[in-house]
DNA sequence: ATTATTTAGTTAACCGTTTAACCCCCCTAC
DNA sequence: GTAGGGGGGTTAAACGGTTAACTAAATAAT
């Protein structure tokens, strides 16, 4: 174990001054500083991490999951925390996964005030998420990935309908019908709001039965696609509000008989990897995942600098992207509805 | 902040026994036991990590990856994050996703040697990976994903690959090919060795031309397949040794006019997450990604515990999955070699 | 009755940095 | 000639725990 002391020694200085060229404070000439650095070489000398945070910060985010570590697991959760890793380690940041017990909260805001870690990023934040009270309360730096809390960045769930609708609109398609997310999303209203808005944008009138209860899993979306179907006048497009969703309500559609992309269109929203590869190449809305990583660990660090813990927001914008599950509405459809307006 | 000599304070005994009750170490009393925690919590007392780091460890595992944070955004890498971040978490270890500079083997040991970390787990390790010599140099405890230095885990390639061909042989096949995987992978050996084993196993010859070279990309996968059907007498199975090969192969496939599942049975390796939204859906081989992760966990922690950083390591077996891309043997073919043999 | 052991604690020396406060010397200005 | 002002350092006090060494009293063993 290489001490400053070590180092002071055999470049014949004082501790502090060895300090200060490592940090770069004090006037110390270059000659002397040359002289240090050749000892620290000389040496290999590593400073201790933990006795350096004794006194400034740790330089190190935590990143607090909800209720267990398979959130990690997620594909959609692993893009956000590339680009939580990246911007990190640009800045020369660590990212601490935090261990947490059965008290989520209490375990997230202990490793916090421990000093092991800034600030924290609080991933799938819930509405009224005990960690970020608690993490308020100890006034402790965070920012949370989805709409909750002061501090928070998310994607533009209302600017991806609008892309959506205005995609499909685009199309000839004038009966669009939405599957909705789970309610229990933090950003969920979003999405119906965002719908609304998008439609009345291209002057359409919402259909009766137009926005069908979804849920998060493969099978509501099945089952959501089957009821919109069902309809006496069924949607000639219909938008999942999550890819999920849209696994489920392909899989309803061709069940049914129907071609997607030809007799029916059809959209996701997240575009996870599977996206690509059903038959058809499903358009879905591309969330930006990784760039919203990189703006939690910016907003982050802005926020640990300055103690003003002022509200800060961002929503970030989606793309979307077309392939094969939208098409032209069919003409049949146009034949039927042109009488009807 | 409130420190230990507060909390001594307050319940009227000396640091030192605050310290023993926290860590329930040395002989106290249930009554000053007591006393102690009643103080603890009265005043909210959290013990500083950088200062208890200072002597002891840092109960901080660090994980490496290998040029940049993109791999976290894999779907696969994840997983095996998951299983360490949660088998690290039962333990009431924390994760650092370590940052890095142009030299990663540099700034990864720098970490380590800083005592920020207790211990690394090297993902991606290449053949010499320099950062496995510079951790192994600077006696610093360190397990890898994948096979390459002192302490690693892995997932168990050649019983996969078995586990692949007996399913196949099952279904009638004799004429069985193999995708090679790219040859830069560390494993990449085991994919064939493995299957040229497991062809003895089954009393198979290789057929001419059986294993043909892949790579890493979907174009590779689809190349390789192209390759493999216009052999003289083609294989009525393919074992692709990447799931991505297999999306490629099963393109190639499917151009060239062939039902895979019927006329040509297909199989990936891997499980990603559009494996099983495929048409068909792929019969494959998952590997034990999130058991990985929790085996380099544990392997990691009983390195740091011992100094004696003996050779450890461990394969994992993965499992069949079998889906719509293999089926019987097509009767044609059978009629066709019956004669032959 | 004396010695040995155990129990229940205390004291104070660390751990390795950072940094406020100070010192000394040389130079300049008045 | 002396006060003032930097440049170029040094000293030593934190920082907040841990833990080896020690003490004092109570109990057990001889």
């Amino acid at each position: 174990m290489v001490t400053i002391r070590q180092v002071a020694t055999h470049a014949g200085v004082s501790t502090a001054t060895v300090s200060y060229v490592l940090n770069g404070l004090g006037s110390i000439p270059a000659e002397t500083r040359a002289r240090v650095m050749e000892s620290v070489v000389a040496l290999d000398y590593q400073p201790r991490h933990a006795a350096r945070a004794m006194r400034g910060r740790s330089h190190t985010l935590g990143i607090s999951m909800a209720s267990g570590y398979d959130r990690l697991a997620d594909p959609a959760t692993a893009e956000i925390l590339a680009g939580m890793a990246h911007a990190a380690s640009l800045q020369g940041l660590a990212l601490l996964l935090m261990p947490m017990s059965d008290d989520i909260a209490k375990s997230c805001v202990s490793v916090a005030r421990s000093g092991q870690v800034d600030g924290v990023i609080v991933c799938d934040p819930q509405p009224e998420d005990p960690r970020l009270t608690a993490l308020h309360q100890a006034e402790i730096a965070c920012v949370s990935i989805g709409p909750q809390g002061n501090t928070w960045v998310t994607s533009d769930i209302r600017l991806g309908m609008n892309l959506a609708v205005a995609h499909l609109v685009g199309l000839g398609h004038r009966r669009i019908a939405l599957i909705a997310p789970d309610f229990a999303l933090a950003a969920s209203d979003w999405y119906v709001d965002g719908f609304l808005a998008a439609l009345a944008d291209a002057q359409l009138e919402l259909l009766d039965g137009g926005i069908v209860a979804g849920g998060r899993r493969e099978a509501d979306g099945e089952a959501a696609m089957d009821e919109l179907l069902a309809l006496p006048e069924p949607p000639t497009a219909v938008i999942a509000a999550s890819d999920e969703l849209a696994y489920g309500a392909m899989r309803a559609a061709r069940d049914a008989g129907l071609v997607v992309g030809r007799d029916v269109s059809l959209m996701g929203f997240d575009d996870l990897p599977p996206a690509a590869y059903l038959q058809p190449p499903l358009t879905t809305i591309r969330q930006p995942r990784f760039a919203i990583g990189v703006a939690a660990v910016q907003l982050l660090v802005a926020q640990i600098g300055h103690t003003n813990l002022a509200e800060s927001t961002q929503s970030l914008a989606p793309t979307l992207l077309v392939r094969g599950s939208t098409g032209l509405v069919p003409p049949t459809v146009i034949a039927h509805l042109s009488p009807d307006k």
